[in-house]
DNA sequence: GTGAAAGCGCTAACAT
DNA sequence: ATGTTAGCGCTTTCAC
């Protein structure tokens, strides 16, 4: 029919006629079935986003960048969360899949292998994000964290502290946290040493958590001059927790986290942290959906972006 | 065909032929076409979720309430995000119309009339959320921000504070910041009283802002003795300048938020605030979707949730 | 318990 | 520039 074709803007059709089928559209309040369309074009105009969690902070800057890179492409995203359960992003990966997306986009490179068959089944551009340190199915835009942990224990060493706590969380399928805790102890272990003192955390406020945490650990190991924690929100949480019982930092106690977050430039002092280049990552895996590759590729793509240090105010500068 | 039976569990199907079956699409990686399934059956199983910002801390939290509420229902939740923008709502609201989803939740009751045109329209139940102050298209689900900011206006003269100042965002389509700044101004005189001072703030770290606008402030109208900050993040914001700065609080200075974010809780001091029931709010609204309204109701529910003023320590006692 | 046929509301390709 | 036709891959209904 025109009326199609006036829809779409597609084909040649008199301003005339064009005028009044939006007319009698707009009247009738008449909006299209998707549904119909997709069906007869085998095209579908979304992209599936998978993430863990939506309250980590984390994530909506990553959408953000993947909106913004969409942005006037005609595709949009569909969020779905797995709250870090495997078996919850086989289920979502499923759900979105069979809508026949036009490409998906999903964080981490550990997928059971029913989700691993389907992906690589789906014919569509997948890219997983936020991490290099693995095999992907296709594509991949991230950083590494094995090498995020080695370069922060690395500065942390030059420094000069030597006494070195760990603080994180204990969920068992962050392996993104997981890797950063690997490196940053084999950092260690290349200097000759090891961490003194560690504890993990479940849920709850994690800015709480992190003051009690820290107060735990300071109270059992006195004599650590480092605390390492594997999240900014955490951090936060011991930072304002060590000003407050009038820890000397960065002197006696040095501190830091890992997010590069926005939130800690409120603070009283800026806690040092590693940008994880969320929003990058996000515009990235949404240009490689596209096939807006910089350099003219398609599919299979390996982007490793480098994040980088901000030691802020709690970590000493190393004697030159 | 009996395929289609069997996948969806319906229908007599012998176990042996039903084995079959579902070993061959097993082998075959088969994943459903919802596309064509959905315009057979003229059913859709998602509900288009609209909000206005991911990263706002609140909206994750409604979110995590729809979530609970769709599981297990086979009903599934689809986020859209306008960023405050009403031209930018109605395009995702078209959008997600276009799909035939089983119902609609979006935040606020303020929509262009395209907007309302459209959910009216739809023939699907919609259920406008956190704000009841208004008309609603169809159902409705929140708390009363005018009222919320009468109640904090009256707890806070109440506490024997007189010289007060407002701290909120300059967004002008947050109509509930906005509402809450009217109730809050409309308890005031019929108190007699009236701010003595506002300031609103734009983009950027929220945290952050709150501290600079706190800062500018107190410098400039010395003799405030409370500060109501439109949200939590701001309020956590100025809460931290001032105990760095060694205000007395809440003796010389009150302080008071809103929202009850959880982040709260991690803070040196608790600083007073009023819990939105974002969660509950998100649950309700997805048991309209599903017609489980507790008094067996269907459409044009109105449900108006009390926030709870919680004083934290950043409010005197009242005297009794 | 299983198969056959019609059609959901569009788009694509081919007329006119 | 506009109309016509045949599907897209399922569900539904009805027959066997």
């Amino acid at each position: 029919m025109t009326v199609s074709r006036v829809l779409r803007n597609r084909g040649d059709v008199s301003p005339v006629t064009r005028e009044r089928v939006l007319e009698a559209a707009r009247a009738l309040g008449y909006v299209p079935n998707k549904i119909a369309g997709a069906l007869a074009s085998q095209r579908v105009n979304l992209v599936a986003v998978i993430i863990p969690s939506m309250s980590n902070m984390v994530f909506p800057e990553v959408m953000s960048g993947i909106s913004q890179a969409l942005e006037g492409t005609g595709l949009q995203p569909v969020v779905g969360v797995t709250d870090y359960a495997p078996e919850r992003e086989e289920n979502v990966l499923y759900e979105m899949l069979s809508w026949r997306p036009s490409g998906v986009i999903l964080a981490g490179l550990e997928h059971s292998e029913a989700s691993q068959a389907m992906l690589r089944a789906a014919g569509i551009p997948i890219v997983e994000i936020m991490d290099v340190d693995g095999e992907a199915v296709d594509s991949v835009v991230g950083i590494s964290h094995r090498r995020a942990g080695r370069e922060m224990a690395r500065a942390i060493i030059e420094a000069g502290y030597r006494r070195i706590g760990f603080l994180g969380s204990n969920m068992p399928h962050d392996h993104r946290a997981r890797k950063r805790h690997e490196g940053f102890c084999a950092a260690l272990a290349e200097a000759g040493l090891a961490l003194e003192d560690q504890e993990f955390y479940g849920g709850g406020s994690a800015l709480l958590k992190g003051r009690e945490m820290t107060a735990d650990m300071l109270a059992r190991s006195p004599g650590l001059d480092f605390l390492y924690y594997s999240n900014d929100m955490i951090g936060a949480g011991g930072l304002l927790y060590c000003l407050q019982q009038g820890y000397e930092v960065p002197g006696a106690l040095g501190l830091a986290g890992f997010n590069g977050l926005e939130l800690l430039d409120g603070l009283p002092v800026r806690l040092a942290t590693m940008d994880a280049c969320r929003r990058e990552i996000g515009r990235r895996s949404a240009e490689l959906v596209l096939g807006v590759d910089v350099d003219g590729l398609v599919g299979g793509a390996r982007i490793e972006l480098s994040p980088t240090l901000q030691p802020g105010d709690t970590i000493r500068r190393p004697a030159r």
